[in-house]
Formats: structure tokens, sequence, C-alpha cells
DNA sequence: CGTATGCCCTGCGCGC
DNA sequence: TGCGCGCAGGGCATAC
């Protein structure tokens, strides 16, 4: 599930790796992974580009190509893998891009829910979620009197609203648990109810959970991987998510679970009251 | 307009 | 042991 600290890590190592790198040819494998422009555009528009850079905006992966940029949005189980050598087809391969040098960068991905679009001069991004993302939280600007003033706007319950990319970007299920429960502050909890001092905590929670999971190179259950294809180290630091029936790092009450807004919460009863 | 709900997909875990 | 059901979840479409 990769959310803001993943496809950063993925984002970093693709920028050192692939600098300079030449696009030669792009084989699509499965036509829905492309969500823009249809497969002849894509596989034309590609063809022949350099990479100049790779960042990242929200959850997106961008590629600045010379004349064009390259959108990916990995969703679930997306991946991008980048081989050195050749390599066999990957059941879930859905696109490869063939690069000089003789390496290729592999889209693999299970449950087909990642997406590429390719982005040409004159093209208006076709995302028009993408134009509402909220404010990078790790950015300097995400100060606390402006996620106040944000999360003020706002109604419904808390975890809802954390995982809306509107208010935030970035934040997925693992991380929202986690920023909740190091603010102390149920899932379920009114965001309307919320005092100024719970708002400072949360955003002190939000900044300090993704900066960690960054410096640990994200958090891996089953389907993230770098580029390199190693797993991250975040999945060790986990206080309550995926850790229904454990017991709290703080208190030693037993980890619940529920759904909030359905998607499932994990949280400590004792340490996170409603 | 803002919030809530269903859907897409497929691998895997669980229960019988 | 084997099988089948249901869960997992980001973001979009649709409903309210």
């Amino acid at each position: 599930m990769p959310e803001l600290p993943e496809v950063q890590t993925i984002a970093v190592e693709l920028h050192a790796r692939l600098q300079n790198a030449a696009v030669l040819r792009a084989e699509v494998l499965l036509p829905r992974s492309i969500g823009y422009p249809d497969i002849a555009l894509f596989t034309d528009g590609i063809q022949g580009r350099r990479i100049l850079s790779v960042s990242r905006r929200a959850k997106y992966l961008l590629f600045l190509l010379d004349e064009a940029t390259l959108v990916v949005h990995l969703r679930m189980t997306g991946r991008l893998l980048l081989e050195t050598t050749p390599l066999s087809p990957h059941p879930h391969a859905r696109v490869v891009l063939h690069l000089n040098a003789g390496r290729t960068l592999h889209f693999i991905d299970a449950r087909t829910f990642g997406r590429l679009y390719l982005l040409v001069p004159g093209d208006v991004m076709p995302l028009s979620s993408y134009h509402a993302l909220g404010p990078e939280p790790l950015e300097p600007s995400f100060t606390p009197a402006l996620f106040a003033e944000r999360l003020r706007q706002r109604r419904g319950a808390l975890k809802s609203v954390l995982l809306d990319q509107r208010l935030v970007a970035g934040l997925g299920n693992i991380y929202a648990d986690e920023v909740l429960y190091q603010a102390g502050l149920n899932p379920r909890r009114p965001v309307d109810s919320l005092e100024e001092a719970e708002m400072d905590s949360l955003h002190a929670a939000i900044v300090d959970i993704l900066s960690k999971a960054v410096e640990q190179r994200g958090t891996t259950f089953s389907d993230y991987r770098t580029s390199w294809g190693l797993i991250g180290g975040f999945q060790d630091s986990l206080s309550v998510f995926r850790r229904t029936g454990q017991p709290c790092p703080s208190c030693g009450t037993s980890i619940c679970r529920e759904s909030v807004g359905g998607r499932s919460s994990h949280y400590c009863p004792l340490c996170q009251p409603f």
C-alpha cells in the first residue's frame, strides 16, 4: 500500500538511477493500466523521450521527460522495479519501459488498480482530483495554523477526513491509524469537536510519523518494494496498524479494530478514548 | 456543495 | 488437505 513514505522512497531512488536515461520503447501488457491517453498515443509519445527527473506529489510519481510528463499512481499493489539485466516476464508485469543501456523499468501490479498517464505539452492533467490535492505534509509551509484552518472547514469522522487527500496529501490507511494513535485521538471522533491543542498534536504526529517512515524507507506488508526490489523497515515500528488483539505499546490494552467510513481502523481503546 | 457509499480487482487467510 | 468465501483498500462514480 504505497503511501507518501513509500512513494517518496521510490521517487528518490529512481531519480538517482534514471537521470538522463532514454525510453527506447514502451510495452503495454495490460491496456487498462494506461489511464491516459490511448495506448497508441502513449507508446508513440513516450518513445525516444529522455528522463530529466523523478519526483513526487501526494502519492503520484512524476517523471519529468523532455517535452512530456509521465505520471504513475501505484494504488494498492503497484511496483516499479528497475532491472539492469534481462528478466523473465513477471506474471503481474503490466507495462515495461525499455531503456537504453539494456535496462528495463517494470510496472508490476497484481490487482491492476495502478495507472500510468502521459502528458504532452498542451495537455491538461486529466485527473481532476490532482488539482484539488491538499498541502504536502513534509513541506515547511505545512504549519499547525494552516492545518487547523483546513480542519475547521471539514465535517465527519477524523479518520475519514485524514484519508481525504484534499485535506493533506499522502496519508493512507497505515499512517492515518499510526498518526491517530500518536496523537491519542479516536478515529471516530467528529472533526468539529477537536480542541486547538488536539489539532496541534495531530499536526505534530503527521509530521513525525511520516518523517520517521521516510527514514525507514516505508512500510512493507506484502506488495511494496523499492525500485531495487527491497522491503521497507517501518513495519517494525507500527503501534496499532494490523495489530488487532496485540498489546498497546504504551498501556498493554488489547488493540481494537473497527470499520470507520468503510475502512478498517486500528486503535487503543484506552489511549484513544472517544 | 460536501459527505457517504459502492465499486474496481486478485491474492491470500481463514474456517470448515 | 483442499476448497471457497470474504477481506484488503485508493480514488473515482454515483447517490443523497
